[in-house]
DNA sequence: AGTTATTCTTGACGGCGCGTCGATTTCTGT
DNA sequence: ACAGAAATCGACGCGCCGTCAAGAATAACT
């Protein structure tokens, strides 16, 4: 068919399986959101994305593989918003910072609830999943460090010191948010003005 | 055989089924500290529990079962260790209270790391350890909010009241003890100063 | 003790989902 | 048009699950 092949800005259009695999990741999004992570199937997954279950493994390895690739994709868009937080600059207030950084996590987890939800239920479980949530925290807790030092806090790694207690409040943040997004309540608005009003308390020196 | 039947201080010797139940619990918590929950199978269970596969059922109706009553029996401890803090008493400064909280949790954990683990890890997927779960944490949020307004923190439902914010700071302990338990490291002990230190500064109005 | 009722154990069965594989079809460049 | 690569298919065997009817062990009763 499709003897035309409109010329996109891009030159070369996606191939075949691009597609496919993007086709899996969408249909993955979907059923994430309708019957969670348990009840997906390789077998719907497929029958949704078009295909047949064999096919599936020419694209990924495992279920969980293909979960651990829209995990990736969400984490790295909250990767780079937060990239354009001014942390460094002068006249920057620690507090505003924070709070700039729990609205634009805020956002992403309006977006994209399900995909962050599986992410914080499967990471202790599935390796795959684990390791990309992981690293995504790792980035979001260094950068906040680097906050929390910037407004006082003991630069040293004992348990009163910058790197623990902003490793706690940043798992405070994830915590929050899974449990906003899955009981569809308090809106995550609040949990951001929450969220603010402890590392306001936990910033003053 | 034993035809002496000891004379214990109990009457009537646990029937046979009550003794195989609690080799069951025992069989499955080493295992959870061994290989984990999703390698724990029926099979290995009865194995270390004496019996056969089939039999399992007779005593719970499912793996996740005989896990949540495992859950169950470890938060209950964890209950009764918090009954016992004198929360309403005159001359208690509310910060001192919430570090005895955290103290008696930390030895539960310490105690029973692998169920506790295993706790937070499926609670999000298993409904049965879910609830159980569920339970425990908002018999500790209730504790700790009523502590939280004797400090001094807003008694109301909005995003600054003494409920939100407990709800959150209760969440940041759990997820604290469970990631240095699963790293083993940092000493818990350490996970309770910094949870203290972050309490302590929530409280000070 | 002997008989009955209950508690407990067993092994076999069918089902589901997984991951692999070789055969086959569809694309792509030249 | 043709070769090689990319993509699809369907069948296979595996492991674990939960059910069930039949049988063995145990407790209760007289």
């Amino acid at each position: 068919m499709g003897e035309a092949e409109v010329d996109t800005g891009r030159r070369r259009g996606r191939s075949k399986g691009d597609l496919r695999e993007e086709a899996i990741l969408a249909a993955a999004e979907r059923q994430l959101a309708s019957v969670g992570y348990e009840s997906i199937t390789v077998a719907t997954l497929m029958e949704e994305a078009g295909g047949t279950r064999g096919g599936f493994y020419f694209y990924f390895r495992t279920k969980a593989d293909a979960v651990a690739a829209l995990v990736e994709r969400t984490v790295s868009a909250l990767h780079v918003s937060l990239e354009s937080l001014s942390v460094d600059q002068p006249g920057a207030e620690p507090v505003d910072l924070i709070r700039e950084l729990l609205v634009r996590t805020q956002a992403i987890w309006a977006e994209h609830g399900p995909v962050m939800s599986a992410a914080v239920e499967l990471a202790p479980t599935v390796p795959a999943i684990g390791d990309r949530w992981a690293a995504a925290r790792d980035a979001v807790t260094q950068t906040a460090t680097r906050i929390a030092i910037q407004a006082g806090l003991p630069d040293s790694s004992a348990s009163d010191g910058a790197a623990a207690v902003t490793a706690l409040l940043v798992r405070m943040g994830e915590g929050a948010f899974y449990e906003a997004t899955k009981r569809a309540a308090p809106p995550l608005s609040e949990v951001t003005a929450t969220c603010g009003l402890i590392w306001q308390r936990c910033l003053g020196a």
